[in-house]
DNA sequence: AGCACGCCGACT
DNA sequence: GTCGGCGTGCTC
């Protein structure tokens, strides 16, 4: 093929669904050596003076193309391959299976550009390669590939140096770390896993929730490998730092960690891909096409074959029914380690002072040993995890019971500070001259307890002890070996130093009480998540639930819970047994998306339900084997929308109207 | 998104 | 006659 025939196949830098394709330009001569694929190009669209930015996506002969006469690309905007070949495939691949844009996918893959940082990167690889160049090998990773402990001699390496899926059981105990510092054990294993992708030369990816965790990985990581080893991306890092990183995992081989979106981060020889407790909501994208990021693994392991590890102290039905049929390896501690699990009623203690913080005898008896050391047991922090943060969080009408609500817009009132002035969740109002509603009354009482009003009343049961707070506001990553009360809500809660000497879950009832297909699940985890913080042979202690799940908790056995989960929602047809697809927004719309799809590759359509503001929302329910086509026909109908119905003009009013459809795949939280 | 094209109502 | 409304469609 002659060099004058090649074309450059261009991806539009653009939210429109009709761009979503590739667009074929001509390469100019003087363009020739520059415009190779991954880079940013500027290239005409529609009129001569319009400018679109794009990536080049692939370079092509020119025959099977585009049968009109193709523009020349306008300009290249860097030389830097910023779109690597199988960052591409996969957001093609990931946006197709969820009816969406690859765009949607690339905003999330491709960090905005940062001249300054970008020249400097660009430089230093110029002046490595002189280097090289006068006559000096280039350096491969000069340390021996660690050994990774608890899990039986090789058998987690050499799954991953073979490249299989695994399900990874990991172990429930803090570690420390040689600069005295504690983290969870499983960052250890982690790190020490990618460490050895790393010292033979090749990428691994981890992908943790949130930022706790990422912390955690990154000090674990300090202690094995060499810091230029590591590139951290995530998105509160300022743009150039995030772009350094990205141009860091452009470079080379590569621990690229991160959070949801680091999936789709660059990695040069990817060795093995990480999710690390991939049933944590934070792992659900929250932007369109709403792509999980055990999703998107599982569709980069199967382009680039790497290894695949999810990992977690609890497994998630997702992750059961791909072990259930073989496409996932379980992988457990070679020694069971199992956190002391004592599960206990909700009955009133005997004291006082106990009762008053709702905490029944067997835990305040565990608490007070920990505090005093009057069994003769270490003393130390103990941990006190709860539902909810803030004071009193909801509040009733303390004559007739009923729920408190704004007198100005209906919002549920509550207290955040002991003697607070109760103020509305909703539009924050003070309410001052509160009455209620029902029977004229107004003074409140507390219905749910929040964390504060806990740790103030353990602190006057244990006069002289500290009691330090951690919530979703003001969460704190650590606290020391001191004995203290610890009150967290699920998810903030600090590592302690050694672990704590007592782990109380106080409202696992009010945790169950939510109705969602997840619950259990959810409450598996916290709870777990909870008990790997316990220093070895702590109790952990489950105060008022009862039954197949708190048994399951309390022998370690939770991934058997995960199978009987599955089970039932393979009976009910609910996922991850069968796919949802929710399609929402005007009645006639929907309705049309809907009849786009073949009935005969769907299980059923629940739905149009009203789903507020005027508009509907149904559901599309279909099995695995027929995702492609699910997903194809309704990426089509979504299209259609975009051209045919325009925006309202805007008016004076300057007020956008929300988009006329939404398609949300595999949505969590659906039923 | 923008912008052109095109097919019907009010106008010098 | 034709100026211009915005519904419809296209962008290599």
């Amino acid at each position: 093929m002659v060099a004058a025939g090649r074309v450059a196949r261009v991806v539009i830098d653009s939210a429109l669904p009709q761009l979503d394709h590739f667009f074929d330009y001509r390469i100019p001569d003087e363009l020739e050596a520059e415009a190779r694929p991954g880079v940013r190009v500027k290239v005409p669209l529609r009129t001569a003076g319009r400018i679109a930015d794009g990536y080049i996506a692939e370079i092509a002969a020119d025959d099977d193309a585009f049968d009109g006469s193709l523009s020349p690309i306008e300009s290249v905007v860097s030389p830097v391959p910023v779109l690597a070949p199988e960052v591409w495939s996969l957001a093609r691949r990931v946006a197709d299976r969820s009816a969406g844009t690859a765009n949607d996918i690339l905003r999330l893959a491709v960090p905005g550009r940062q001249v300054r940082v970008e020249k400097a990167w660009l430089a230093e690889r110029e002046a490595a390669a002189v280097k090289a160049g006068s006559k000096v090998t280039p350096t491969a990773p000069s340390i021996a590939e660690p050994a990774v402990r608890g899990y039986g001699k090789r058998v987690l390496e050499d799954a991953v140096l073979q490249h299989e899926r695994l399900a990874l059981d990991a172990i429930p105990r803090l570690a420390q770390l040689p600069d005295g510092s504690w983290v969870g054990e499983w960052a250890v294993t982690l790190a020490t896993l990618a460490t050895g992708c790393w010292s033979r030369d090749e990428s691994a990816i981890i992908a943790v929730p949130d930022y706790r965790d990422l912390d955690q990985l990154a000090a674990a990581l300090t202690a094995i490998a060499p810091a230029a080893a590591v590139a951290r991306v995530d998105a509160a890092q300022s743009n150039p730092d995030r772009y350094r990183a990205f141009l860091s995992a452009l470079s080379g081989p590569r621990i690229v960690i991160g959070n949801r979106s680091v999936v789709y981060a660059p990695a040069t020889r990817l060795g093995m891909i990480v999710v690390w407790d991939d049933s944590d909501p934070l792992h659900a994208e929250p932007l369109s096409p709403y792509v999980h990021t055990r999703d998107a693994a599982l569709v980069r392991q199967e382009l680039q074959k790497c290894a695949l590890v999810f990992a977690g102290l609890t497994r998630s039905v997702e992750v059961q029914r791909l072990v259930e049929l073989g496409w996932v390896t379980e992988v457990s501690p070679e020694r069971a380690v199992l956190p002391k699990v004592v599960l206990t009623a909700n009955q009133p203690a005997a004291e006082p002072v106990a009762r008053a913080a709702r905490i029944p005898s067997t835990a305040w008896q565990a608490a007070r040993a920990a505090l005093t050391g009057d069994r003769g047991d270490p003393r130390g922090p103990v941990l006190i995890q709860v539902a909810r943060p803030g004071y009193a969080p909801v509040l009733a009408c303390a004559k007739c019971g009923q729920a408190a609500r704004c007198n100005r817009c209906d919002g549920p009132l509550g207290q955040s500070r002991a003697g607070a002035t109760p103020s509305c969740g909703w539009c924050g109002a003070l309410a001052t001259d509160w009455h209620c509603d029902n029977c004229e009354h107004d003074r409140f009482r507390m219905v749910t307890v929040g964390a504060g009003r806990t740790a103030e009343e353990l602190g006057r049961a244990f006069p002289g002890v500290r009691v330090i707070v951690s919530d979703g506001e003001h969460s704190l990553q650590t606290v020391t070996d001191a004995p203290a009360i610890v009150v967290a809500t699920r998810g903030a809660e600090p590592i302690a130093a050694g672990g704590y000497r007592a782990v109380l879950l106080l409202d696992g009832e009010r945790m169950l009480a939510r109705e969602t297909l997840r619950v259990a699940e959810d409450c598996l985890r916290w709870w777990s998540n909870a008990a790997a913080l316990a220093a070895p042979g702590a109790p952990t202690i489950l105060v008022g639930v009862s039954g197949a799940l708190a048994r399951s908790f309390a022998t370690g056995r939770t991934s058997e819970y995960a199978r009987t989960e599955l089970a039932d929602r393979r009976a009910l047809r609910f996922p991850p047994a069968v796919r949802l697809a929710s399609i929402t927004g005007a009645a006639d719309v929907v309705a049309e998306t809907v009849d786009a799809v073949d009935p005969g590759s769907l299980i059923d359509v629940l739905g149009p339900a009203p789903h507020g503001d005027g508009q509907v929302r149904s559901i599309l329910r279909f099995e695995y084997a027929k995702g492609q086509e699910v997903a194809a026909a309704v990426r089509a109908a979504y299209v259609r929308n975009a051209t045919r119905r325009r925006r309202a003009p805007a008016g004076k009013s300057g007020f956008r109207p929300a988009p006329s459809l939404r398609v949300r795949f595999d949505d969590p939280d659906i039923l």
